[in-house]
DNA sequence: CTGGGTAACATTTTT
DNA sequence: TGTTACCCAG
């Protein structure tokens, strides 16, 4: 809107007739060369010229893929061969859709309207809100979140006469979405796997939780693919339709495709069978929740003629680094195949670093960062990439310590919070006055007298008359089976209800919110708690006002909240990054620290117990990420032994240590350490080499003296490290104090000698008190 | 309903 | 070792 188009424009969507619509194919005037070709490689363009029909391309990391998706996209709309409504582009996460229509916008000049762009469930969501009743489903249904899940899964074990102790939750909830991955209905589930779960219930379970979700009106994440595939399979009309619209469809990630997720891609496929997935095997690294490898490994059986294309010309690493992760996934046996190069030159030898334990390791690893900032470097281009997230803790001390500001990536994401969730409940029972779900979690929050006793008359009721909670809550206000107290509550609350109901078109959704907010009471609880992260809560819930404020629907924010949990927060200060080598994917830094390379914790014994050879080749996989994330230089390391749920492991250095071909790497291992030479590199060959198993008496034989062995600190480190007696503090809480790098803050919490610390700037954290002095 | 005590738990995580 | 969920007593 607003724009003269000039008639050349290439990408004059709104005036062009797609060539091949129309059938008037290969009747076009030639199109001169568009710029956009110019800046790929050969196999790039190889990918990009391939519209029809099927093409995988195996883009290995840092070769540019998400480039070539683009460009693709932007080559079918120059080329006219679709309509942007014609194309699908589908994507695993929100961010990934999202940097993918910023990057198609930067390519084509401005925004393209009416394209199929956003992740799988997303997708699945628009479908279903266009032909959910096929399944059973109001065009308004609600997507439950995992809490919301594992409630309905409990109350349904429950229901069993099942022992959720016995038989938790969170099992069955894996259990069916596992079953949902691979896009079996309760009535597809093999026999066999019937037993899985409390001696057979299993399936039965899975029955009747889909039976509630219709009752509901619900779906949850995994149904919004199968529900999709159900569809597909029963109305084929529907299916031809979609077939028909989508002339090119284009997968980002698909390594990390379920099998869902591939049965429904295929379908769409059949129409026209320009599909076109990129993804790299050597990056798979999501089996555990449904992703399904051998799709990217099958591809060219399943998409019979596929041209296969390879990225190999590596634009992100050093050849001693990319020589490095080769060499490590090398070793595995499943995989298509790659050989990554470089135009590069030189660059550092990846280090590898064995110490004492895992103090020594932050104190290194915090020694070199703080020296590459001295060199100018900036922290926002270095990463810890830690296996498990309980690794982060002691880089996070040390950080603290040093006054060296860290960002944690992943963790609790925004929505998931129980302060916003309770919000959101209130936002969703006006949306949906029978979401019971969202009125059972608001209902006595803030406490209302309407507890335990309240609410199972209520679902009695309900389930009585075939009605929600919302229904049953006025019939029986209106009654009097409950007593006085409960009744006026509940007539209080309901009366509420409906006047919140009266101003949600009225108002904007966040003005609306802190209204609900402000009545209900909710706000008012927090701000009389004593709980140290309430000023925390309170501030999260001004965060979600600001959330709402682009939405001018209600119903617009809650579909936003249900398929898109994180809030992009931006990131001022220059910061160490730590997070998980999971959540790296996708991700580069100049410099990369890989902790905690040891037998054990990675690879993780738990994924070796579980799934063995596969695990393995997975954890890898997850090494090979790591490693590829660098720019320009990696450092792994390695401890002797580990503190892990409060007490000492031995351990040996990761088997991927000795992988790692000799000639990129260089070694720093202290004398002392197996024997100090470089025999480590067998260490994890040796007999009973899996240091961590925790239990048994081999464990606690193995387990390191109480006279803790005294770390050795290089050249009179030890004098930094600070003193200071860990039972007692010399501040108050409530009191303001000064921090040379933080500057002033206010103080949280006390215990011992740390101090929790709300800081003006910084925000919060915490520190030892010999770090900040009274203001 | 609230609080305290305790027992069980502790890969990876997106939608 | 640190967190969290749950149970019971008040």
């Amino acid at each position: 809107m607003g724009y003269i188009l000039a008639m050349s424009d290439p990408f004059d969507l709104e005036q062009m007739t797609p060539a091949r619509a129309s059938g008037e194919a290969g009747s076009d005037a030639p199109t001169p060369t568009p710029a956009y070709i110019n800046q790929l490689n050969r196999d790039q363009l190889t990918a990009v010229e391939a519209v029809e029909g099927p093409v995988l391309v195996l883009a290995g990391a840092g070769t540019g893929k998400t480039r070539v998706l683009t460009t693709r996209l932007a080559h079918i709309l120059h080329q006219r061969l679709a309509f942007p409504s014609q194309i699908l582009v589908v994507t695993f996460t929100n961010k990934a859709a999202r940097e993918m229509g910023q990057r198609i916008a930067a390519l084509v000049g401005r925004a393209v309207e009416g394209l199929w762009l956003g992740t799988f469930h997303a997708i699945g969501v628009r479908l279903l809100r266009r032909h959910g009743e096929l399944v059973g489903l109001k065009s308004n249904f609600t997507i439950l979140d995992t809490d919301d899940q594992l409630r309905l899964l409990k109350q349904l074990i429950e229901a069993e006469q099942l022992d959720p102790k016995r038989w938790p939750p969170r099992q069955l909830a894996a259990t069916i979405d596992r079953w949902k991955d691979r896009g079996l209905t309760p009535e597809k589930v093999p026999a066999s796997e019937g037993e899985r779960f409390a001696n057979g219930r299993g399936v039965s379970l899975y029955k009747a939780y889909q039976e509630r979700l219709k009752v509901l009106n619900a779906c949850d994440f995994g149904d919004l693919l199968l529900h999709c595939l159900s569809i597909f399979a029963e109305h084929g009309d529907v299916l031809a339709s979609y077939q028909k619209q989508f002339r090119y469809i284009l997968v980002d990630e698909y390594q990390d495709t379920n099998v869902s997720q591939y049965l429904l891609l295929r379908l769409l496929a059949q129409g026209h069978r320009n599909i076109c997935c990129v993804g790299d095997d050597d990056q798979s690294i999501y089996s555990w929740r449904g992703a399904e490898i051998g799709n990217i490994l099958r591809f060219e059986q399943d998409f019979p003629g596929a041209k296969v294309v390879r990225l190999e010309c590596n634009y992100r690493s050093t050849p001693h680094i990319l020589g490095a992760a080769s060499g490590l996934i090398a070793k595995n046996e499943g995989r298509l195949g790659k050989t990554l190069w470089t135009e590069l030159n030189g660059g550092e030898k990846v280090l590898v670093r064995g110490v004492w334990d895992g103090a020594e390791e932050a104190r290194a690893v915090g020694e070199q960062i703080e020296d590459l900032q001295r060199r100018e470097q900036r922290l926002n281009e270095m990463a810890i990439l830690v296996r498990a997230s309980f690794q982060t803790r002691e880089f996070e001390e040390r950080f603290l310590t040093l006054g060296l500001p860290y960002r944690l990536i992943g963790g609790t994401r925004f929505y998931e919070r129980a302060e916003i969730r309770d919000a959101v409940a209130y936002l969703r029972v006006l949306a949906q006055p029978d979401d019971d779900l969202a009125f059972e979690r608001m209902i006595n929050t803030p406490k209302r007298g309407l507890g335990d006793a309240t609410l199972q008359l209520l679902h009695r009721a309900a389930r009585g008359m075939g009605g929600s909670l919302t229904r049953a809550a006025r019939i029986l206000a209106a009654g009097d089976d409950l007593k006085a107290r409960a009744r006026n509550s509940l007539l209080k609350l309901l009366d509420d209800l409906d006047r919140w109901r009266g101003l949600v078109d009225a108002k904007p959704p966040g003005e609306l919110a802190e209204i609900i907010l402000d009545e209900s009471g909710y706000t008012a609880m927090w701000q009389a708690s004593k709980d140290p992260k309430a000023p925390t809560k309170l501030e999260n819930l001004k965060e979600l006002i600001v959330a709402l404020e682009p939405f001018d629907k209600l119903g617009g924010f809650l579909e936003h909240v249900s398929l898109v949990m994180d809030v992009e927060m931006a990131q001022a200060e220059d910061a160490v990054n730590i997070l998980t080598l999971h959540g790296a994917k996708g991700l580069e830094f100049d410099t990369v620290f890989l902790p905690g390379w040891e037998e054990g914790l990675f690879p993780h014994q738990r994924a070796l117990d579980e799934n063995g050879l596969a695990a393995l080749e997975e954890e890898r996989r997850l090494g090979y990420v790591g490693l590829t994330r660098a720019r320009q230089r990696a450092i792994v390391s390695f401890a002797a032994q580990r503190q892990m749920y409060g007490h000492w492991n031995i351990a040996l250095p990761s088997r991927f240590i000795a992988e790692l071909p000799a000639e990129h790497i260089e070694t720093d291992t202290q004398p002392g350490l197996y024997g100090g030479g470089a025999e480590f590199l067998d260490a994890a060959s040796a007999p009973g080499a899996f240091g961590f198993s925790d239990s048994g008496p081999t464990a606690r034989m193995r387990r390191a003296p109480a006279s803790a062995p005294a770390p050795r600190y290089i050249d009179g480190r030890a004098e930094h490290v600070v003193t200071s007696d860990p039972g007692v503090s010399h501040f108050a809480i409530g009191e303001r104090v000064f921090h040379q790098k933080f500057g002033y803050g206010l103080i949280d919490d006390i215990e011992g000698n740390k101090l929790s610390i709300s800081f003006d700037k910084a925000g919060a954290k915490k520190v030892i008190d010999n770090f900040v002095q009274p203001a």
